[in-house]
DNA sequence: ACAAAAGTGTTTCGACTACACCCATGG
DNA sequence: CCATGGGTGTAGTCGAAACACTTTTGT
């Protein structure tokens, strides 16, 4: 109940997904220096609730109206470089703006944006989370190789950086976690593999880490899309938010590929089939649809499995490419 | 990146959560008409991060040192009355202050607060939440009758709202679901059962709401608490937050009793104990602790398994009271 | 002795996995 | 006739649930 006196801008964020043709986008806006940006909103009072006000200024701002809308997190690191954790450690000068960054994410059926905001592939920024086509070859030439030396190079700490790094992309007897998204690109933010800012890299040897291909964002944006990639991931296992993001009607392939683009992952045809329906999630509607090969039945939703199972959601039963 | 010029106050609260002698236990100041009230700290710009700058104010306010830290939620409704959720609609005037709280979840071991902060039983302010001994019976006598009349005074919404029942409080072939605290709360307390604020009480005789036996908080930090609980039991499953409640070293029985004082659950013995041993989530040491009974090997929590098991965590398999 | 708590074994059950195979259509 | 995608059967595995039972101490 304390007043703050001190200068705060505060944004409402939103991470938009919407998935298309396999290939899970985000929506952004061209922020400073030609940087991806995500939508950003003010906080205004008008608006009832925080909510409310964010499907507001996105629909007065892309025209999107989105569906889906969840509180991510709120983001007010005094440096808001996406890390926060690696580099300074002192109290700095009391006289900046401090940014206060409250960030949704949102799930769209498709959209056509207005002027100012495009739809990008989510793994453009995240390169080393899509293994739909097997692990990505730059997880082991590169990120791996690094982390090693970010490990040795750790002194007293080693033993608690292994961990780490054992943690977020897995290791012998423990499997890589697509939910520790945020995990892994911290750890590659700390360990200077990414480029948001020069400042934070780490360099072992001195000389300059040749760095993870992949496409920096505005800011900390790319810490907030990562959050929100994660917490989708997981979302999906026990909350049917799948659906926000196809259409009413939909071939169980759609539904399995969607669900593939957001997970990373190849899942198993045959089990996927059988547990989504199994776990009464769909229902088939009697019509077909035409597709590449023989003909697939049209599925819909059934919202009164929320009233059947208490962790309704799809399992991730994978497979390898 | 829009700064904001309306008047807003920002605060970090505080739910702080322990375990004392089987109950969970809240800490709480005395706010404003003598109802407990979170600790709340100001929001400001000298620390680091948000979460620093929370350790730092409840360490100066109640000298508690706490352990395991989580962001909870940010609250910025424009009524901060607990639920946000039944009353005013419409787009109220533009002159009020506009509260926000960046709400934590925070656990410590125990604790001998300073002079203003009193630790209290999370159920009583949530006594439909303790199944230990058996369905509290206000749930059938009171809760489940006052839903079933706000469900048929629905009208064209009666289908959603019975939906809404039955998810929270579960029904035939649904089991009553710990993880559902908030919706709980926010059902109960839409429908007039609860007493903060009596202006969104709802009557469908227009006679008053007999209400539940519970005691109310300050503003909305009852529905602050809510979402820590319905948190912290979610949490329990995947991840092995429960030993921040715990020393170092425990007994079998302890670590059960603490699951089950936050779960609101009884726990199955035997089985218990194998599956928290057979996850390897802790391990014995020699030692032997002198108890009522048959002295009981003295156990640890092995840090190790967060590098093995992708979500360790204490299930729930219970067993009637 | 008996209450109180610690601790073990065994069986059943169901969910998910892996693997293998058949079906229908369009080009 | 074969590629593409749709769709089914079945056996094995693993974790958890249910239930029953033995052991060791304090009073």
């Amino acid at each position: 109940m304390v007043v703050s006196s001190i200068p705060i801008e505060i944004s409402l964020d939103a991470v938009i997904v919407a998935v298309t043709d396999d290939a899970p986008r985000l929506l952004t806006i061209d922020g400073p220096a030609g940087m991806p940006a995500l939508p950003s909103g003010p906080f205004q009072s008008r608006d009832r609730t925080l909510e409310m006000a964010l499907r507001r200024w996105v629909l007065d701002q892309t025209g999107l109206d989105v569906g889906y809308v969840e509180q991510l997190y709120t983001f007010g690191d005094r440096e808001r470089g996406p890390g926060s954790l690696g580099s300074a450690d002192g109290v700095g000068s009391d006289d900046e703006v401090r940014q206060l960054s409250i960030a949704y994410l949102a799930l769209v059926r498709e959209g056509s944006p207005s002027a100012g905001a495009s739809w990008r592939d989510v793994y453009d920024f995240f390169p080393w989370e899509d293994h739909r086509d097997g692990r990505p070859a730059m997880i082991d030439e590169v990120i791996l190789p690094a982390l090693q030396r970010f490990v040795d190079a750790g002194g007293d700490e080693s033993r608690f950086r292994a961990e780490r790094v054992r943690m977020a992309f897995g290791g012998p007897r423990l499997p890589f976690d697509g939910v520790r998204a945020l995990e892994r690109y911290e750890l590659l933010y700390e360990v200077g593999l990414l480029f948001e800012s020069a400042e934070t890299r780490w360099r072992p040897d001195g000389g300059e880490a040749p760095g993870v291909a992949s496409r920096p964002m505005y800011l900390d944006h790319r810490r907030i899309a990562a959050t929100a990639l994660g917490r989708l991931r997981g979302k999906l296992t026990y909350r049917p938010v799948v659906f926000e993001l196809l259409p009413a009607r939909f071939t169980l392939l759609q539904l399995q590929q969607v669900v593939e683009a957001l997970a990373g992952i190849r899942l198993h045809k045959g089990n996927f089939r059988r547990l989504v329906e199994g776990a009464g999630l769909v229902e088939g509607t009697g019509e077909l649809a035409r597709t590449g090969g023989r003909p697939a039945e049209l599925f819909r939703f059934r919202r009164e499995v929320l009233g059947e199972r208490p962790r309704p959601g799809v399992g991730t039963p994978w497979v390898r490419a």
